[in-house]
DNA sequence: ACCAAAAGCCGCCAAC
DNA sequence: AAGTTGGCGGCTTTTG
């Protein structure tokens, strides 16, 4: 049996430790032996009061064997709970000794800034959640942050983006472990119509937008992906001119146009090679010009050629 | 794998 | 006075 070890601190996101906890729980539940424990561990031990108000109950750093910790995650949470966790001598000495032992060792969300701080990500390749990757990378130069990235695995360190891609990146713990098969049951007893993979895009266009501005440009955008999605197009549509288009646009949803029409091919040209359709199908669907583009759209994106992400995906 | 042409991006700034 | 607009041009990225 493994033990999965959940750092948690005043003001930590509840999420961030039940995801994890469910995801390796109900591994354990559904598997031929159980195979994950779980504990949440704070400074002190006690009740936790989370940032959302419910408590749980943890045990104190003091009451763990550092010897025999298989998976450590750190939470993340508000700002000023994980401050205080940070410079928490007692914490931070705890997981510093007892993450090097660990076979793996990562963060949730914002954890990364604990684990970051206290020297545990230098020279790691890393993310957290998308709204502070550049304040990451900002403050931490030794660690090499990826934006985009749904959650990203450098060696034995693991660490996600926001509270739910922690739920992801666990589930990616257990494939590793208990393979694939059991993974998926897991997935589908929580509901998880689909799993995710690490490089996809932290948060989901499709929610961010749908009270914005420009909602009905992009639902437009959605349905005639086979035509010339030019800037001039877009601004047209939208009736402003090109340069305000392009700013607003950016500003509303963070990508700028070009990128985000790229996006939405791929997600069409994914779900098309998911659905079985050939490489020529695929691209032509999702309006791409050719299969080479859409191999390059792929290989920019995914970092993978399309033929590898059926390998990977569809296999 | 390469390259020229095209498209996209974005700071700048005068004009609202 | 402060904020928004949109044309220009140079630089980077993408395309065929």
């Amino acid at each position: 049996v493994r033990n999965v070890v959940l750092v948690g601190f005043q003001g930590a996101q509840l999420l961030d430790m039940a995801g994890p906890a469910d995801v390796f729980s109900m591994a354990s539940q559904m598997g031929a032996q159980p195979a994950f424990k779980v504990q949440i561990v704070s400074s002190a031990g006690g009740l936790l009061e989370t940032s959302s108000g419910v408590a749980i109950n943890t045990l104190a750093v003091s009451e763990v064997d550092s010897q025999k910790i298989d998976t450590l995650i750190v939470a993340g949470g508000a700002r000023d709970g994980l401050v205080a966790a940070i410079e928490d001598e007692v914490l931070a000495g705890w997981v510093r000794s007892a993450a090097p032992k660990a076979r793996r060792f990562g963060s949730v969300c914002s954890g990364a800034f604990a684990l970051a701080q206290w020297g545990l990500l230098d020279g790691c390749r890393a993310t957290t959640h998308w709204s502070a990757t550049s304040t990451l990378r900002r403050y931490y130069v030794n660690t090499q942050v990826e934006p985009e990235a749904l959650f990203v695995r450098d060696g034995r360190v693991w660490t996600s983006g926001g509270v739910t891609a922690g739920i992801d990146m666990c589930l990616a713990m257990v494939e590793e472990d208990q393979g694939r098969e059991l993974t998926a049951r897991v997935a589908r007893q929580l509901l998880l119509s689909v799993r995710r993979l690490g490089n996809q895009s932290q948060y989901s266009r499709t929610l961010q937008l749908q009270a914005g501005r420009y909602a009905e440009l992009i639902d437009w955008i959605r349905t005639h992906l086979t035509e010339t999605l030019s800037i001039e197009r877009l601004a047209e549509h939208a009736g402003q001119s090109n340069r305000s288009f392009q700013r607003h646009f950016e500003a509303q949803t963070g990508e700028t146009p070009a990128a985000f029409v790229e996006s939405q091919r791929l997600n069409a040209a994914r779900e098309q090679l998911e659905a079985g359709a050939s490489l020529k199908a695929a691209a032509r669907t999702a309006g791409l010009t050719s299969d080479e583009q859409l191999a390059r759209v792929f290989k920019r994106r995914l970092g993978m050629s399309p033929l590898q992400y059926q390998m990977v995906h569809c296999g």
